[in-house]
DNA sequence: ATTTGTGCAAATCGTTTGCATCTGA
DNA sequence: TCAGATGCAAACGATTTGCACAAAT
């Protein structure tokens, strides 16, 4: 019973995307997508989708957050990017891009594909392909001026 | 009490290092330390350096090995590469250097750095400082020639 | 003497799982 | 109807920590 108010117009949209993603359309589902979805390109974790939700006044538990945050990755919604041992990152962002990651601050930035220009690769070793290349920058807070 | 057999002449240069790092030299350490640089670079986790310890003969506890893994992390020694949420990875290859991960083995190989040219980088957001570039290759095995 | 390291076991924390119950197709 | 989803709490696994004892400086 969520609380959380969508248009019947963006469920549609949404269940149309989970559809196609092969999942079935459920209340939880759809209000964590809409959550995820609705404002351009983000980097959640359980913890932090969570507590957005419980904000938004869903009744959702931790575990199906984190089924869902699984199911929608194998799905293809989402991309988890591994920078910190510590927790899992999801990013709304499935296109090819980097990131910059702000250890002290554990947050994520999306770069932008043509931002970066990898000009050469080696070869894979024999028998394996190529799934894909991330490059992460990691950032430091500027020391101060001397 | 460790079984196994150091020279003094590595003892030496081993307790150098860990000297030159800010570390007291003590047996536990000499002796991971010993594992860890004796063969060129490794890839190694908590899990399997202690294996490899205990198969050794010495008798160090879990919880020194995950100490002495972070403070040669912290002291330059070891550098950490985080690619499986799992479980942490440390290089003794401290150098600048990339790295393969093959997924469905946990294993790590190392690329050396002239093998990737990043031929172009976004400006680091306002404020930060690059403190590294990372560029991790996701390997899968080669699907059955068709 | 005093600081630092070590081992042991218990604690922690993110994540997963078992199971009874609900829900969507 | 009934496979699949959810919630709850317990289980898990890697890592950390508290504390008593041992080793380094």
């Amino acid at each position: 019973m969520p609380r959380l108010q969508i248009s019947d117009k963006r469920k549609t949209r949404l269940a149309e995307k989970l559809g196609i993603a092969g999942l079935r359309v459920t209340e939880p589902r759809l209000a964590l997508a809409h959550l995820l979805f609705r404002h351009g390109n983000r980097h959640v974790t359980a913890e932090t989708l969570l507590d957005e939700a419980l904000r938004a006044g869903l009744k959702v538990s931790q575990a199906t957050v984190y089924n869902t945050l699984n199911q929608f990755q194998a799905a293809g919604l989402l991309r988890q990017v591994q920078v910190d041992q510590a927790r899992s990152y999801f990013d709304t962002n499935i296109d090819a891009h980097h990131h910059f990651y702000v250890e002290d601050e554990a947050r994520l930035i999306d770069i932008a594909a043509d931002a970066v220009n990898v000009a050469k690769l080696p070869d894979s070793p024999a028998g394996y392909d190529v799934e894909r290349v991330e490059v992460i920058i990691r950032l430091d807070k500027k020391a101060a001026k001397k």
